[in-house]
DNA sequence: TTCCTATACATAACGGTGTTATAGATAAAA
DNA sequence: TTTTATCTATAACACCGTTATGTATAGGAA
């Protein structure tokens, strides 16, 4: 995406992310937008205090900005949500990724695993943000939802690795959905269900355990 | 739990039930309580409206009585979420255990699995409430959380046939969780992330593959 | 240069939410 | 009969997302 600035300097801006990677063509030391402000802002509320702490007006006070500029840039409440839902499903992607670097394809899927559920605690506002707990109301646009079918399509080509290159795209898509669906699952039930309690470590044991049982039955069977 | 009616009989009510279980010791005729009439209306909006539905003053006016009986006999809208979410696992439970007449412990389980994404399905409004699509505000109270624990009980005695009679309770644990967790995995990912554009009956298809998987992996490990 | 248009912005008000405050009604117990 | 506990209707409160109103600013056109 390409804007103007007030400044009249062109700028590359990346949706969905808070960290600042605006890109001045013209005056390299431009400062933030409030558009970014914003997007930070609710980034940083969603870290500390979870979905319940992005009221619009939390969010334009954090950006020093009044509610209407919520409106302005994004539309309502609705693109901000949007913005840190393609946020949270980049930070699924990222972690699925970091793994290319790793030769061996079972040890790099269980690296992306234990990356995911890291992802999980550490931007847990993120993760259940992405899940649907902002209550029913919010649902992300066919935009936001481009970067969820970006995070399974990095998936699917990490997991692809796990099998023969004759493969087809469906079974690739089929096997890739079964150990998300896994993973997520453990996540989810701990959150909403059972486990709350247990300590963060044991409760990623013994997912891992399971994924890696998933991974090797996959294994075994081409 | 027993209260006393307005007309002095003695009733006995099981909480978090809808249907009417009201059995009056002396006046067998008696009527719904206002509780009782507050609970279905908000059952019922669940099931027509989803979670949206279930604003004070909609519940309150779907059971003909003003909003403060809703924090009369609920202490306010939590207790009735409560309720709710004590339904959902009701329902979950009774999914799982509707298959203990079926004598082969993997059709069983099959049977069961398969009744619970029906569920997920015929009570969307429930599953959603269940695992946290209210908004983040409401967490079940520890009470409401033990019907839950109910439903991963009757989870793991329907799993631990699959086990031999020698698994530890932790292992049949571990296997039901495991289960559970793919089985929900499959459910949410297709609420927020991914597949909602797929038939009912080739999503449920897909997750039954996947879960019939695992049931034969836990089988041939044991 | 001036005027017009588009965009961004501050502030107040609107309609909705869950909840509390106030007052009244009723049944049971003392 | 009086008191107590429970239930109930209604209005008001504080908060929410959003809209309405008016102002400021930058850029483009005449």
């Amino acid at each position: 995406m390409v804007s103007t600035s007030p400044r009249g300097c062109l700028c590359t801006v990346t949706p969905g992310l808070y960290w600042p990677v605006t890109r001045c063509d013209v005056k390299p030391e431009a400062v933030s937008t409030n558009k970014e402000k914003i997007l930070k802002a609710a980034s940083d509320l969603l870290l500390e205090k979870g979905i319940d702490g992005l009221s619009v007006r939390a969010i334009a006070a954090a950006a020093g900005l009044s509610t209407i500029a919520i409106y302005s840039h994004f539309d309502g409440k609705q693109g901000v949500l949007d913005a840190l839902y393609m946020e949270g499903f980049a930070l699924v992607q990222s972690a699925v990724e970091s793994v290319a670097g790793v030769e061996d394809p079972r040890v790099a899927v269980l690296q992306g695993a234990r990356n995911y559920l890291a992802l999980a605690i550490e931007r847990e506002g993120h993760y259940r943000l992405v899940f649907g707990e902002t209550g029913s109301s919010y649902a992300p646009t066919e935009v936001a939802q481009q970067a969820a079918r970006d995070a399974f399509a990095a998936l699917v080509s990490g997991v692809a690795r796990l099998l023969p290159p004759s493969a087809s795209l469906a079974t690739q898509q089929r096997a890739a959905l079964k150990l998300w669906a896994l993973l997520h699952g453990y996540v989810s039930l701990r959150h909403h269900v059972i486990g709350g309690a247990m300590e963060d470590r044991q409760w990623q044991a013994m997912a891992i355990d399971a994924f890696a049982e998933s991974v090797d039955q996959l294994l075994a069977a081409h």
